[in-house]
DNA sequence: TGATTATTATGACGATTCGTCAATTTAATC
DNA sequence: GATTAAATTGACGAATCGTCATAATAATCA
């Protein structure tokens, strides 16, 4: 198959000279629709996401909806682009709250934890968005936007690590990278969220109570890596709490 | 909606007295229609996944294909039946092999992330297939049948812990259970395997060698419950060889 | 302002795929 | 060999995706 290449759909940017009232409204128009389509989700599943549905939803037709949108699967994407905006902004407010580098480690484990419990669905969304039928429906604009975010929200996570060195709270092992401490500590925190988290997948580690068994997780590996303050010598728990106290609470997602 | 209980198109076990031809010629063609389905998924993807696709593959008619399983979701559920059963003929191969306590965990991991890297679609069925949107499709009888599975591949993550409690290489904490230490190691597994692994999730952590950053974060998480003897004691780079090697070898998946 | 051109919106339509079911073939039983 | 039970078939309806000729709207120019 020759890789056929998604149309773009000139969004905002592109031809320079409008005169700023249509890209502005369609831009305002696609935050609406990304709206209605998180409704359907949060309602219906993801069997419910209809684009027959959006579109009766919406104000609009199904040809101004693909006009957004070049498939399904972009739409996916869309949705997932809109959900890593929001880990990030969770992500920057952790990271204004105040804490050594450890706790500032923690506390960027907690936000990934508090989104994907807060915002399930779109925890689901995100995992699909990576899937390669949805990748190769998927606009490159959109592609290169998810993209992106993510290198901003692993940019976050290194700049953790790098105060932490520059703290000396951290030492670098020989052979082992920033990058390979974001992996591991991000594979925990995905696999612990994912395996618990959204639409009982995995159904069978119920019964835990799963902050706890997070908090655990993550001290003990970074025990593990010598992150000072160790978890014997300062209270973590208390931690969680002040950065889950300091975080705009949500309606706890059921 | 009220939970429309998907058909049970009874499967051998039902009907006590049948001449057994049947029933035999039944399981014997099941098994040849998820071979041909897998074929389809990894030569075309989840998309080329067409009931109608497998009608064509196979010998028998659509109808037909609907007699053994309720729904395309059934289907998808069906191969991951399969695929646990092939990830637990894995899990008691490693198992049979020598070595003490901790070994035995590591090995574990190690089939754990062979299954998932020499059958990267199978994996990505075992995600699937614990969505929502695939459950509310499948059978019940098939729901049980992944149950099941899944617990014994519990149970040997279990047993493993036990003989190291029972070895005294491993000391339970106050309020750390057997689940809660099989619930971190599996998810430190997933993730990483997921975030690596098939049709390359999260696109971001590539140029790592996966197999060392595995072990490491193994080791990181085992040497926090000190479970001896501890890395620093122990080669377990080798161990990990010897496993593999001892392992039946696939030709490198893809 | 009125005419012309470019852009956007519309929804009926073709194509694909899922799942069903009345009719038929095959196997089991008497 | 006749009768009954079970399994098979493939044409069909329903749902959904994505397209495109046509219509409506906005921008530009005389």
């Amino acid at each position: 198959m020759p890789a056929k290449i998604q149309p773009e759909h000139h969004n905002a940017s592109s031809a320079g000279t409008m005169p700023g009232n249509r890209a502005r409204n369609k831009l305002l128009r696609e935050q609406q629709l990304l709206q209605l389509a998180q409704n359907i989700l949060q309602q219906d599943g993801f069997a419910g996401l209809t684009m027959d549905r959006l579109t009766a939803a919406s104000e609009v037709s199904k040809g101004t909806i693909y006009n957004h949108f070049c498939s399904k699967e972009d739409l996916i994407t869309a949705l997932s682009v809109d959900s890593l905006q929001r880990q990030l902004l969770l992500f920057h407010q952790v990271l204004a709250l105040p804490g050594h580098s450890r706790e500032r480690a923690l506390a960027l484990h907690y936000a990934y934890y508090r989104f994907s419990t807060a915002e399930p669905t779109l925890f689901l969304c995100l995992l699909s968005a990576t899937t390669a039928a949805v990748v190769e429906k998927t606009s490159a604009t959109r592609l290169a936007q998810r993209q992106a975010l993510e290198q901003q929200l692993l940019s976050c996570c290194e700049q953790v690590i790098n105060q932490a060195i520059a703290d000396k709270a951290l030492q670098l092992q020989a052979g082992r990278g920033i990058d390979q401490l974001t992996y591991l500590q991000w594979a925990l925190a995905f696999g612990a969220n994912a395996l618990y988290g959204p639409s009982q997948q995995m159904g069978f580690f119920q019964g835990l109570e799963q902050q706890q068994l997070m908090l655990a997780g993550i001290n003990l590996l970074l025990d593990g890596l010598d992150w000072t303050p160790l978890s014997g010598q300062f209270d973590y728990q208390q931690s969680w709490r002040r950065i889950a106290a300091a975080l705009p609470q949500t309606q706890a997602a059921q």
